[in-house]
DNA sequence: TTGCTCCTCACGTCACGTGAGGTGGC
DNA sequence: TTGCTCCTCACGTCACGTGAGGTGGC
């Protein structure tokens, strides 16, 4: 024997937890659709049986399940326990609630700190370049003074360079101390020569360009060391950009 | 000396972080308007000034502080660091994030007992009705078995009534045996007489009006008891609603 | 002249909630 | 006749993203 009761929107929201505004735009989108609808007045009607499935849309929905992952669940013939859609929710759900952590800790270090863009925190100076007139007599300096050991390099026939290492990339005490007793004069370059590590090198490469900075050298990779670019600001000093880890 | 440099909407754009469509919509809802706007072209130009207020727009809408709100911030003459509106974003994302939690449980609970509607989740029966023929034996009978021990109650000047309470209300043993030596015969009362502990006794006692049942007495708070509801199922049975904790 | 950047609509997103204005059913 | 329930638009939500179609600037 089936009960073939119908049931006016207002009874059947009652009955599932479903708003009737809900109901009526599952019906719209063909979630839900009523059994039968009233020709003249246009009433919706609620078979018996569609309780059941209502009461599964309203659980899921309870949890977020998107409506279209819902409409497939319940238009297989048995729907007893959507696993895999409520283990996708879930892992949506976990990954949203990590998400919300990782801005709490960024107001935390707001709040601490003072607000800051995103990319520009964790960027510091790495790298200083000292124009020397004794390249011999500043290298007993500087080992003396900071108890580093430098390497010496030469570009093609070029100058020699000194330079030393704090530490090695990536670590925070990674710095680079060079020596060269000629001026570098990379296009014009003016008086400061320094290195600066960044959290986003391209979004700051393109920063210095759009606000006046002249391009030496665009990003790129190199051997045992972090991706780097060159540019000028507008008085001529050399910066190097090297992205942070 | 100060710096009038103009931007167009585009290295504006590379500065702040924020994106050229995000840009056109905070010209547009007034919050963030440029410096100018050409006359003949429309091009939206930005002050080197505005670059400061940007990244603050930027940096509260990473953590996702809603515009109205920033709109209020940068407003303000000197806003340094917010706090008291970082304080209450804070709040907010720490609320979405129990809330994910408590769903991520649900979908736990469902992947491990199936989907249910929460509203009738931690329902259970209470109450048991027993009619018997003989009062006293019925008495020796049960206390001897459960090892309880019955009061006595007495409406009026109807029948008398034998009930016991295992544990206390609230707890999880709470359950109510009665004994009398008449039918109760409320409303044409069928044979069976129990009472339910439901989450929800106002959605229940709605929803068995809109099922077919007939309304004993609406939900009302008793002394030392759950509030409480009666109704009868259309065959006549009773049954007792309590609300869970 | 060719790209490149910029412009203005206008619609889509997601799942309904909220009136406005009107009508059937007891 | 009076409430009560139900109906259909149509707009609002939140902060943009995404074309469509067209134009200035080097």
């Amino acid at each position: 024997v089936s009960d073939d009761r119908l049931f006016n929107i207002g009874a059947f929201s009652v009955l599932t937890g479903l708003s009737i505004p809900a109901l009526r735009h599952y019906d719209e989108i063909g979630l839900l659709p009523p059994t039968s609808v009233d020709v003249n007045t246009a009433y919706r009607r609620y078979g018996l049986a569609q309780v059941a499935t209502a009461r599964l849309v309203r659980a899921l929905r309870a949890v977020e399940v998107p409506i279209d992952e819902i409409r497939a669940v319940i238009t297989v013939t048995d729907p007893a326990t959507p696993t895999s859609a409520l283990a996708v929710q879930r892992s949506r759900l976990v990954d949203r609630s990590r998400a919300l952590a990782a801005l709490i800790d960024v107001i935390d270090d707001y709040i601490e700190n003072g607000v800051r863009m995103a990319q520009l925190s964790g960027c510091r100076i790495c790298e200083v370049n000292v124009t020397v007139d004794d390249l011999d007599a500043a290298r007993s300096f500087y080992e003396a003074v900071f108890a580093v050991e430098f390497a010496e390099e030469r570009h093609g026939d070029g100058p020699l360079h000194l330079f030393a290492a704090f530490g090695t990339w990536p670590s925070d005490e990674f710095f680079l101390l060079n020596l060269s007793s000629s001026e570098r004069d990379l296009y014009r370059a003016g008086r400061a020569d320094f290195g600066f590590l960044v959290a986003d090198i391209e979004a700051v490469h393109q920063r210095a360009l759009v606000a006046g900075g002249t391009e030496i050298s665009e990003p790129a990779d190199l051997d045992g060391m972090p991706r780097t670019s060159s540019i000028c600001d507008p008085s001529g000093n050399l910066i190097n950009l090297y992205q942070n880890v």
